[in-house]
DNA sequence: TATGAATGAGTATTCATTCAT
DNA sequence: GATGAATGAATACTCATTCAT
């Protein structure tokens, strides 16, 4: 149904693309099974079983747990910062950005669940230089937000008393919480989310006085 | 500074106070270490020497780990309806029913801090039995808040084409979020993320048109 | 038939004495294994059958294998400068302090063979640290009978010639390598090799001329 | 600036010449390694990376770890006995002779370290079999030794009284000392080792009477 | 109430070896 | 001759839990 797939290359082995490919089974699967139980609760047979494949034998592939962990992380996040970009280098009314930016985040959300909800939640476990690394990719995604609705409200299509910093806070709690669910509601479609959190944030919730 | 302390009481052991007040302290040390390494990360080890224990002895006051994590996930969540329930019960203008309605949330989450976030991050790895409770208690705190958006909603103070559910999910998305990072800036005080989040709710983003 | 017990004390514990006790138990069987499997060669499930204890367990009384080697060593090496000292201390012709000075190590070689041949073999596997310390003991032992040669040497008894660093390394080579032998040959009592080897470092193998 | 190359031929594969150098790459990687870490601290990566290989690949030149142990030793001791046979026929004074077989032993000690240090330090690893072959070069060696001072002592030259085996033993322990530390003292040219232990086995300690 | 000691199952990682290419 | 990928068994160490004292 949905793709779930790593599209990104990182430094992780320039090897034969037999070798990528295999990579890539190994992250997804590791995606998966952290998603569902956690870093900890996860173990590298787990992760294993899911590929058909030996606990040893990953370890030819990935140096260590923690290793794909980060993997996983950084392609969670990465692929935001990109859609973004473009909306933002777009030539479109704001109110259209904002629900571009909405789109852009519930689509990542949806394409690649299993990776996000391994950066959500486990991240935490990384250790210190790692965590560095995938801290400052998803800093430039918040200041990217950021500035995006920094210039909006200095063009004066956005209320003036806004707290950017926390409206992206907002933004990120609102869009996440659709991931924090275990198993997300087939019944919504990707659209009906995309339309009401992005009305939500540009509206609010009180009838216009 | 903050209480941050367990205030309900449970099934867990109606012996003497002396033993309730050793149950609490164990209670409040499994939050935080939950909090701090989420459950798997955290050995019963870790609990025991922040209570200044053997490791072992922690089997008197508790039945298991889950146990434990079941009391500090319950203790979370448990808070935020009684609060809510006054709000909704009180006699207020809409607007200030929601704002109340926040500052009943980040207040909670400022003074159970690591419970809730242990309940945020960890309450999966509940097993079956004691998750159910769990999730009972959160999905009345949930319909408590729908009922009131539902509310507000016929009584024509809020938008009619919201849809409540997933405005619930924003409200509870934002205000979590807030949690989410380790440490909580502590330049930005409670007022300010109130102040923040409820007018955000409320009205949006975008210039009054 | 022979001791073969460690009876120094250690900085490891100062617990109870029966918890002493198990502890001595446990780095006896450890010595043995080392001794005849090397560090390597000897996994900690070895050991922990030998006492007739569950492989963790052993945890419970050691941190690490590396420390539980370093124990070893320790022992194995710290009996050895008590003896000289005497030796040096006591007034006697430099013959007989010489022939003391092998009695000494031959005996500590024959009651704590496998200590010591745990130190012989094994302590290039300490981690840097703990084998510094293990390293610092034993260059006290071998300054301290360099120490005796240079004194006997001062007072006219030991030839001008003989470079007494040297001579430690021969004494050493000469004693420890009847500990390399996996199994010492009963049929030469201990005595005999302490003649023997005395005889042959006081007087030389040629015939006076 | 030393050879420290194995010379020997062996039994392990008479393929080309070419074959044979790259055998002897390996078996010098491996003395090196198992030298400096011993036998089980050594895995076969740390072998293949040393001879620029992959791992696997050395599976091509020898049969099994164990094999490539055994032909480090035997190279080892191998070249001991040939230099000692003809100290044996040459027509010399007793203490010519003797002070020739240190001079052959600490040669070798010097030309191939890491094969003898190998030898001293990992043969209790080999399986049964290859130990026994290896055992039978150096008790080869050890007899030859023997027979030397036998037939000195049966000339006169040498003390009546010495017991020839124990003398052996000490000759070896003596030598073999000085290959135990990790690094040889640089400071120390082979010829003073050789000139003070021979002087040392020949004369003693003791200032003549 | 609490401790000290132990258990047994699990966990990440390593490693000698194999084999199709 | 050599590689890349995999296996399967071992290994040091951790941990929730139990229980006699």
């Amino acid at each position: 149904m949905a793709p779930r797939r790593a599209t990104t290359t990182s430094k992780l082995s320039q090897r034969g693309s037999r070798a990528q490919a295999r990579q890539r089974e190994i992250i997804d699967a590791a995606a998966a099974v952290f998603s569902e139980k956690g870093y900890h609760g996860s173990s590298t047979r787990d992760i294993a079983d899911r590929v058909g494949m030996q606990q040893g034998s990953l370890y030819y592939h990935f140096p260590s747990k923690d290793a794909a962990l980060a993997e996983v992380c950084r392609v969670g996040v990465e692929g935001f910062v990109a859609g973004l970009e473009t909306i933002i280098a777009d030539e479109q009314p704001a109110e259209a950005k904002i629900r571009a930016a909405f789109a852009n985040h519930l689509k990542g959300l949806h394409d690649r669940r299993d990776y996000i909800r391994t950066f959500l939640f486990s991240r935490h476990n990384l250790p210190r230089d790692l965590r560095q690394e995938i801290s400052r990719l998803s800093r430039l995604y918040e200041s990217r937000l950021e500035a995006l609705l920094l210039s909006l409200q200095a063009d004066g299509a956005v209320r003036n008393d806004l707290d950017c910093r926390l409206a992206v806070l907002g933004f990120l709690g609102m869009c996440n919480a659709a991931a924090a669910s275990h198993r997300p509601d087939p019944k919504i479609p990707l659209d009906a989310y995309v339309e009401s959190f992005a009305t939500l944030f540009l509206s609010g919730v009180m009838l216009k006085s």
